[in-house]
DNA sequence: GGCCAAGCGGACCTATCGGTCCGCTTTCTG
DNA sequence: CAGAAAGCGGACCGATAGGTCCGCTTGGCC
């Protein structure tokens, strides 16, 4: 997770940065089953070149997810700053599902095999983190039911997304947004859910660490 | 689409649903990565009769998918008898989410590609007009808003699918489909949702016709 | 019971994928 | 500027997938 890098050649760093663009575009319009050569070929490097930067496929998605889960909570992190805390806190899903609009199939990546991989583990629990901050946040202001937690809101999110991917349309990325709002409401003491909020152990257990 | 199928042979017709039986739990099991041969091996029979029976793997799939929607389309016939409208809708959504937390790998495939086969189209089709029922009963009963359509729903049952999918935990699903429900729940006039319910044609535009 | 179409299954083909290797080139350092 | 280390890229490899083919078997009908 995150070693000490020494730094990279000047030539081997751009390469870097030209395969992991090349990348999240290539899965952003193939899914995930892209081959690692028409990769390259975007980068214009040769596919042996991505090997070496990335010892397996797994590494280069998981390099490409955990640079868009850290955009996500970078902007979570400002938005504390926002004066809305209810507002801001809107703010930052509907960004996600834009981004996540664009990003389809690493959304696949992060829910299927690879929340094994510690990288990607460390940006989700980061990210998880500046949610909940946001979140609770919301709720000391009212503007959100105080009955759910972060990742029932992550879970959300990851329900918008695939519902509306198909479609491809924002307007009913946006609807099914403002749906979720309408869940987040305050509730009468009879509406409350049942049970505790899901945690983050809660997923530990059901990716269990690699191995 | 469903052509007018003469009659197979007996050792044929129970070879079919063999294979689709071992297919479905094929995919349940791993994915819809999991090799044809694989499938075979589990009906019992040689991988050559998969490809006489099922032209391509995506027919095979096609008609698991297929299977599932009517499944999910019959018992909505019968709730519609159902004194409790509001409840039998319901009732209808959480099975069916019970259902893909076991089909997890199929609700892929009607998303992905193959909304393209118009095997899947039809029985998706009449799956809408049962679940377009149920909602208008519950709506004139008063228990759901009225701003929302049969789209609206089916995508946020998708959404709960795809979200509490990795935690294979049926107490998470419930929780999330009872926010579903908190999102249902009727609203003031200020609260309503802007512009129309996504429609069929919607679809229709997001899968153009295979060619 | 015998004939024949329908069905069967596994050997086989081909494409493609992730991943390795190694001779050549580029960058960095003293 | 020169030598060494790091980087490069494409030929190459093995595994595995979906799909075809064809000689043999089986079930249905007269």
């Amino acid at each position: 997770m995150a070693e000490v890098t020494k730094p990279l050649r000047a030539d081997a760093e751009r390469n870097r940065r030209l395969l992991l663009d090349a990348a999240a575009e290539a899965f952003a319009e193939h899914g995930l089953d892209v081959g690692v050569g028409e990769i390259a070929r975007r980068a214009g490097v040769g596919h042996g070149t991505v090997f070496r930067r990335f010892p397996t496929k797994e590494h280069l998605i998981a390099a490409v997810v955990v640079d868009r889960m850290h955009q996500a909570s970078g902007l979570g992190r400002e938005l504390l700053a926002d004066p809305d805390p209810g507002g801001a806190l809107f703010k930052l899903l509907a960004a996600m599902v834009q981004a996540a609009q664009t990003d389809r199939a690493l959304f696949e990546a992060v829910a299927d095999t690879f929340l094994a991989n510690e990288d990607i583990r460390a940006a989700h629990s980061d990210l998880v983190g500046v949610i909940d901050e946001l979140l609770r946040r919301a709720q000391k202001a009212g503007a959100v039911r105080d009955d759910v937690g972060a990742l029932d809101l992550l879970m959300m999110f990851k329900g918008v997304c695939e519902a509306s991917r198909p479609f491809n349309d924002a307007d009913i990325a946006a609807r099914q947004l403002e749906l979720v709002r309408a869940a987040l409401r305050p509730v009468a003491a009879a509406d409350r859910l049942q049970g505790q909020p899901p945690t983050l152990d809660d997923m530990e257990r059901a990716f269990p660490r690699a191995g």
